[in-house]
DNA sequence: ATTTATATGAACCGATCAGTTCATTTATTC
DNA sequence: GAATAAATGAACTGATCGGTTCATATAAAT
């Protein structure tokens, strides 16, 4: 079996429901988007949530990779890789089809808390906390739970305003309160990044 | 005229909405919620979209004064309101029935940045930023605006952390970041809250 | 009591929803 | 070239979508 037809079409309704957003996009536009018959598509997935869920699978291995990756060339220690998260972010936000966090509009449109979507969704967040616990860890943070929650919460701020589009430059704003919480996170006595 | 009929479906429908999303929720659903017949609903909305709108509105108008009155009451200068804006959102948090920003949640469904409900859910935050610079100038910060954003990006985060489930109390890591921002807000000389 | 405005129920509209059926066609593989 | 598997198109299901029509009923105001 080579399975490129069902990678295909993953591949694709992550581009169309990332634009159009979930229950906006009926399984008929992805016919029209895609190429691909709805028999085939239901051949592969035995629902449109179970196709949610797979496209919500690629869009994090995807994005925590990339994230990996670009905060891993921009910094060269633990500590600049933190800072760095935030020159990632204003790259992603430049992207001309940027339309947000496709995690945080996914729990938007499946809001119960124990809904798969809403699970996986939350999932992906717990997944880039790992990540971004274990740069606080090797870069010697005091506490690096904490100052990842935090780096976080500037993250998730910004993509939300610029999604919504009422400021211009949240990531720059973010990378500046990312620097002063850091300041602060490696002992009053510690030296800048 | 006696617009009670209106007023109640508005509010009625800014529970139904905010529970179970936008797409999700039929007009017919409305009219099980509300007990109003949907001749009578359409008699006082042409569309759906006008009565988001409306519900929007109402939302705006209610949550702000509410932000706006318990950070009053729960702090004493500027300063301190500012920071008990954190508080306030832990108080939100708490509700049995949280369910995260109706306008984050709005902008996620309708995603063009010209959509009426897109440009609407913009402004309300638009409208709190506004709020939290008049506090930040009224305390005397350096940077108003700068600071304002950022706390606003803290906020941000912390709403989408906490309706995604990911993080068990992300208003008070809100709160402990926000401190340390403040204090860098006065001056580097400037005495603690 | 009569006018005027508001609300009602229920049937109805065409469009779209997720999902199915089935006969046919296109590739692979041996 | 026969067998096997994957994909197709198109029609179809029943339910639901936003929205309309219309005749009736319920008020309140004069």
């Amino acid at each position: 079996m080579r399975p490129s037809k069902r990678d295909e079409l993953v591949r694709e309704a992550l581009k169309v429901f990332y634009q159009g957003g979930f229950h906006a996009t009926g399984m008929d536009a992805l016919v029209v988007a895609t190429g691909i018959s709805k028999t085939t598509m239901f051949k592969h997935f035995s629902s449109k949530e179970e196709l949610i869920l797979a496209v919500l699978r690629l869009r994090d291995e995807n994005f925590r990779n990339w994230i990996i990756r670009r905060t891993s060339e921009l910094g060269r220690t633990p500590r600049e890789q933190l800072l760095a998260l935030f020159d990632v972010l204003a790259e992603w936000f430049a992207e001309p089809d940027f339309r947000g966090c496709m995690f945080i509009k996914a729990s938007a449109e499946y809001q119960e808390p124990d809904h798969p979507v809403h699970v996986q969704s939350a999932e992906h967040k717990r997944l880039l906390f790992n990540y971004v616990r274990s740069l606080a860890i090797a870069a010697g943070a005091l506490k690096p739970d904490s100052i990842a929650r935090q780096l976080l919460l500037l993250k998730e701020g910004a993509i939300v305003a610029k999604h919504m589009g009422y400021e211009d430059d949240p990531a720059s704003d973010a990378k500046s309160a990312a620097r002063i919480l850091l300041s602060q996170a490696f002992g009053p006595q510690a030296a800048a990044a």
